[in-house]
DNA sequence: TTTAAAAATACAATCGATTGGATTTTTTAA
DNA sequence: TTAAAAAATCCAATCGATTGTATTTTTAAA
């Protein structure tokens, strides 16, 4: 290699498999080739190949490939919001998930807000990625915007909130189980009025909650109260709300089960500021999700704790086999990820064995 | 147009301004500039290609107009961890600012692992990003791989943790000023013996806010005792390791500044359930960040508050700017976003009147 | 009406990798 | 040694949009 064609090199910036053939006197398609290990190339080409493309720092240009190949390489991931711990720890699991199986990961938020899914899913259809990876917005309660990627044979898979209405996998805990499990661990704990954040009740994750906690109450002879329902968007003005309106009932309820933590812990701060009842004893409480403030707050919150993160490269892991056509048909699976109550101080009035837990503290 | 005509465009999957072209009796090449609003396209005749685009529904391919103009439209962002609060709100501001400028916005994590930071500098760079905003890992004290963007002109801007030996802007905050207040604030409230919890010091930002306490105290007559500092990498765990190691000493310390919060309530939790010390009485604690956790503890923590989604935002602008070529010369700028010292229960022990908040509870 | 200038459009190469088919080289068998 | 089969390599089209240059059409001036 002359001086001069080094500089030719460095000018033009980037190696192409162009510029490997002619070092070698072969031609293009053979490069391409042998850098794909294809066996229609010798084992001793191929090495020389290879070692030129090493020398040369030779980098694929992956629009290139993705134009000819007609594939992004990427998927998209729609959420409500980044910055919620939930979500950003299903980003991570999605991340790792995506990136092993080569793909990259474009992001997007909603914000909770219909239009703005509607429009990153426009986005991300347009930048051709192979795939949807999405927890709806609150106020989503239309599906067209996903109809186009089923159409067009593109993989969507659902998580967290996934509406039934859409055609498609998803990716869920069994939001009527934990919720009913909760709801007896209350009533086993001598609670008789147990009052219930819900969240909007077109998402089935809220409405599942909301019927486990009721048919946990009939199933123990209790009766549902409609005035012991506080139903919000469980953010965190709503938890304060809530509980105000919970406290100003002739009756007052004697636990609460709220569909999240937010909520959950925003009234536990009321209660703790603003009045004189103490938690577990006059009054438990209960989440959702596991959220990092669950074991900040005094006492900690009980809760059900669902892997954000196994849940995301769960779903991220479903969506890839998609995208490969590894599934016989892609029907619209449930694949239900285990959840686990957590059951903490907030709710421990009676103090058993197997619920003394070691604490990091020790 | 036939109905043959039609069947053709429905297998091949999508229109190309080919076919767009063909329905007008006209060139590709018209059609293209007319949708990218050329002067060298009649009025007119725009409109019809526009038309007719719409009517058949024409997507452009994003891999072929990026190939052509060897752009990929999309930038990198490196964080140690995607699902901690302060990066997970950065990106929300990155991801906000790259979508309105018309760029991917394409994540990785480097787990604080500095061989995973090389690999997805590698991947973004493989990936032709035409940008990298990054926070570096803890392990990382070494920064060739940051140089590959430098050389072949990739704009990088850097934040939150970021060396100073990189070739690159940087948007931090200014954390020797944040620290030196903190310190100051503990001073002024009465305390003598301020222990500090200090992170990784090869990274700026733990460095600064070390020296920002050291300065503090020597400016207001008290001495730097080494005993009084506990260095670590600020995980929970290490919060415990260092309040016990502090009350080992012989004479314990009436203030603890951890330069970060997640240190700093698990200090707080381990004071509360295992001392009978109370905060901030007998020690006031003080964190930096403003985590979510930093209301929910109890006394809430006094802390420096430091937008994550504003850092993430500039950082953003900066970067688009960059890339755009709107930089006279690409220096090493230092962009220093507000900080804010945000006193909370955990450090007031005089309490004064311009202390006194308003609660979201009232 | 003619012609030069300006405007609009067409042509064709290009970005870099991939891939079916054609051609050349090597191997194997007769 | 030669022909057929197999292996290795080359050729050329392709993905879809962009863009410099060439050509045609329109407009304006003489």
């Amino acid at each position: 290699m002359t001086p001069t064609f080094i500089f030719v090199f460095m000018k033009s910036g980037r190696i192409t498999i162009h510029d490997i053939a002619k070092h070698l006197n072969l031609d293009s398609s053979t490069v391409s080739r042998a850098l794909n290990d294809s066996p229609r190339v010798k084992a001793k080409t191929k090495e020389k190949i290879k070692k030129v493309a090493k020398e040369l720092g030779y980098m694929p240009n992956v629009m290139a490939a993705n134009l000819r190949t007609q594939s992004s390489k990427s998927i998209g991931v729609i959420v409500p919001w980044i910055s919620r711990h939930f979500f950003s720890s299903a980003i991570s699991g999605i991340e790792e998930e995506a990136f092993k199986e080569g793909f990259n990961v474009i992001i997007c938020q909603s914000h909770d807000e219909y239009h703005r899914e509607v429009s990153s899913a426009h986005t991300l259809f347009a930048n051709r990625v192979e795939g949807i990876l999405t927890s709806v917005a609150m106020d989503t309660d239309k599906y067209d915007h996903f109809e186009r990627f089923i159409e067009s044979g593109i993989p969507l898979v659902l998580f967290d909130r996934s509406p039934s209405e859409v055609r498609a996998c998803r990716v869920v805990i069994d939001d009527f189980q934990a919720a009913y499990e909760m709801t007896e661990h209350l009533i086993q704990q001598g609670c008789k009025r147990i009052a219930h954040f819900s969240g909007p009740l077109h998402l089935n994750i809220y409405k599942d909650r909301f019927n486990g906690y009721k048919k946990a109450l009939t199933d123990n002879g209790l009766t549902f109260d409609p005035k012991l329902e506080f139903n919000s968007r469980l953010i965190p003005d709503d938890g304060i709300k809530g509980i105000k309106y919970l406290l100003s009932n002739t009756n007052r309820p004697d636990a609460l089960f709220s569909a999240n933590d937010v909520a959950a812990l925003s009234a536990m701060q009321y209660l703790h500021k603003k009045t004189s009842l103490s938690i577990p004893t006059d009054i438990a409480v209960s989440g959702f999700s596991n959220s990092p403030g669950a074991t900040i707050i005094s006492p900690s919150l009980t809760t059900v704790d669902q892997s954000g993160d196994e849940i995301g490269r769960i779903a991220a892991k479903r969506l890839v086999s998609e995208i490969k056509g590894e599934m016989r048909k892609k029907t619209r699976d449930i694949i239900t990820v285990e959840s686990k109550l957590i059951i903490r101080e907030s709710t421990l009035i009676k103090v058993s064995h197997s619920n003394q837990k070691k604490t990091p503290f020790d």
